[in-house]
DNA sequence: AGCACA
């Protein structure tokens, strides 16, 4: 033909092939719809929907080649176009001989969802958010509402209903969670309502930014919890035991999908101090954590004989920055209260009282929030300069050491920590430059602030996400 | 409205 060349890539050149392309589809047409499309001139053994970058284009493979010749043979000559919803559908040979499905565990259904949840503050959501009582909930203009505190457009509603509370969460990581159904059917309804959605602000702590939920199917189909903890529940066993990890704050590593140790990173940090031979304060611990960002709240406790110490930022990016900094480093010259930290798996302290152990630095009390001037401990280095502490020195001073070098020396007030603490470095591979130096501007910083810009502004804390 | 697993 000589009209050919013009549109060589197009109808005229498309050799027939038992697989058609559809194009002009309806938004995510189904492949029931397609296969109903293609019905009347054969057996259709394949399709594939929602494809190209508007998710309007489709294949339809028929069993054999004179049927897919039929039905273009038929629309050719037709005065009604092939139609989907009311919607003109343009079909021409493919240029494939087969639908190639690659299917992934993603995409077979199942009746365990993989859901993750997307946005800046991810890892803080919690794992009631996930809670069928809240999955439970209506949906409407694309967004989960609480059904009583927000007004409801009926019209556009949808109410989830599952029936069988025979749900379970295993908490992957911390933006990443596992959720069971009884069956596929019920976890279908629940992706196919919950995908994309927004997490209603109501079940979001107020700091934390929006977070989405994405959903697809997990090749699992039973998961096994061990524990209701923070990270995984069993609704379907209210007697499963209460991991230790859940009640006190300790570093229980969780397990990965592979087996790998996993730390979910929180903007709780869980301290522990080694060879605490000069006493570590309330007041000390604010002041050093504080250089990257504002402390919220500080409980200490004793473990095992040791102390520890629960240090709360507002998110987990200073968090990290903080640990990364701080990790294995000591407070005081010579090796002394070395800290060791971690992620705790806590996101939000409870503190009871304000006293020598525990604070709440977001609360506007100054007679509680600033009792005493802050001790810096007793001066065991000359680096460390006056500051001196009003706390019982031997209280905690690590068994078997003795007193002190040094005794308690009153503080000079706030204007003693002018003088920087002095982190002292004895990892070989970090150069002192790094060290943490005390901001006396971050002090003075109302509390509860956020938006202080760590110093290592540069560090990357989200992972890729899995996809 | 024009070919997929990228």
């Amino acid at each position: 033909m000589a009209s050919v060349s013009s549109q060589p890539q197009f109808r005229y050149t498309q050799p027939p092939s038992k697989v058609l392309h559809l194009r002009n589809l309806p938004w995510e047409c189904t492949e029931e719809e397609l296969i109903e499309l293609g019905k009347p001139f054969g057996k259709v053994v394949n399709t594939k929907c929602n494809v190209g970058a508007n998710r309007n284009q489709a294949f339809i493979e028929f069993a054999d080649l004179n049927q897919a010749i039929a039905m273009i043979s038929y629309y050719a000559s037709s005065s009604e176009p092939a139609q989907v919803r009311g919607k003109t559908v343009y079909l021409q040979y493919s240029n494939r001989q087969e639908i190639v499905n690659n299917k992934t565990t993603a995409d077979i259904a199942g009746n365990v969802l993989l859901v993750t949840i997307e946005g800046q503050d991810a890892r803080l959501v919690s794992i009631d958010v996930l809670h069928l009582d809240h999955v439970k909930g209506i949906i409407s203009n694309g967004s989960l509402v609480h059904p009583e505190k927000e007004h409801i457009d009926t019209y556009n509603l949808t109410t989830l209903n599952f029936e069988q509370p025979e749900v379970l969460l295993w908490f992957v990581e911390g933006f990443e969670a596992l959720v069971q159904f009884s069956d596929s059917e019920t976890a279908t309804s629940a992706k196919n309502a919950l995908d994309g959605r927004i997490i209603p602000r109501y079940l979001l702590s107020d700091n934390v930014a929006p977070c989405t939920l994405k959903i697809t199917y997990s090749a699992h189909t039973d998961l096994s919890v061990k524990f209701q903890s923070h990270r995984s529940r069993d609704y379907t066993n209210p007697y499963l035991p209460v991991a230790p990890s859940a009640i006190d704050g300790s570093n229980q590593f969780s397990l990965g999908l592979d087996g790998k140790k996993l730390e979910p990173e929180s903007n709780v940090l869980l301290a522990s101090i080694e060879n605490m031979q000069y006493a570590v304060t309330l007041d000390v611990l604010h002041m050093v954590f504080s250089a990257f960002g504002p402390v919220q709240k500080i409980a200490m406790f004793d473990k095992n004989g040791a102390l520890q110490a629960l240090i709360q930022y507002p998110d987990v990016q200073t968090a990290i920055v903080s640990k990364e900094a701080l990790e294995g480093h000591c407070i005081y010259d010579g090796g002394f209260c070395k800290l060791h930290l971690s992620y705790s798996r806590h996101t939000d302290l409870s503190i009871k009282l304000n006293n020598d152990r525990s604070r709440d630095y977001t609360i506007a009390n100054p007679a509680m929030v600033n009792p005493q001037p802050p001790a810096l401990g007793q001066q065991p280095i000359q680096t460390m300069g006056q500051a001196g502490h009003q706390y019982n020195v031997t209280q905690y001073a690590a068994p078997g050491l003795g007193q002190p070098m040094m005794p308690p020396q009153p503080s000079a007030g706030w204007g003693a920590s002018a003088i920087p603490v002095q982190m002292t470095n004895h990892n070989p591979y970090v150069p002192p430059a790094s060290m943490p130096q005390m901001s006396h501007g971050m002090m003075q910083m109302p509390p509860g602030q956020s938006g202080v810009p760590p110093p290592a502004s540069t560090m990357p804390y989200f992972r890729p996400n899995h996809m």
